[in-house]
DNA sequence: AGCGTATATCGTAAAAGTACGATAGACAAA
DNA sequence: TTTGTCTATCGTACTTTTACGATATACGCT
């Protein structure tokens, strides 16, 4: 009678959310994404316009969000307009919700 | 004309949300808080036997939970409890609930 | 008082994150 | 072709995170 079940899940969706997680785990990027979610679907980097901080350092943040999937960037000549992933986007939201639904009374 | 208004709402909600973001973002600490709001309301740390990780490195992960305001630690003589913050945990949902809630379409 | 258990904290090392300025690349327009 | 604009990437510095073992603290029990 081993115990090995006990451990099994490490599941893929316990590391997707993190993944998901981690790249909301600073305000900058919480910023980013609500404007990419509310303001219009695309948009583009006069982020810096809006953001108080160095060209190189947003650039670097829609990185992370672009490698965690939860955003696209299409060239659109002299700009690149980024969007968001509506998938990933989706996915992450019923990841949460499936987090935080069950929780005891 | 000027645009202060643009940028001010770096507000305390997406500072919350990204702490509480930050603090989801590894999968560990999913796991935990997993385990802290579907098995029991509380749990002590005998997430040594099931988290393959040293004690004091869960320790530390509790102490960010801790710190993000997630979790709580009641002294049970010989063990801790740890228990889901369950007022956080609400908070943290209405956060991410509003996140994902306004997006185009 | 001394022992054992449970947990936190310290010290440390390696890796990742955050921010900047400077530079490089792509591409439209002159 | 040259210029200008927009963005990514590089190099760098500093901070934070992650992980470990070792040590300290708290406390019930003998």
């Amino acid at each position: 009678m081993e115990r090995t079940a006990v451990k099994l899940d490490y599941s893929l969706q316990e590391q997707q959310l993190a993944i998901f997680a981690k790249a909301l785990g600073h305000p900058v990027r919480i910023q980013i994404l609500k404007i990419l979610s509310e303001q219009a679907c695309c948009f583009n980097g006069d982020l810096t316009e809006i953001i108080p901080l160095a060209q190189s350092t947003i650039s670097q943040h829609l990185k992370s969000l672009k490698d965690a999937g939860l955003i696209q960037g299409k060239i659109m000549p002299p700009k690149i307009r980024y969007c968001l992933n509506k998938e990933a986007w989706s996915e992450a939201q019923q990841l949460f919700e499936s987090l935080f639904k069950n929780h005891i009374s």
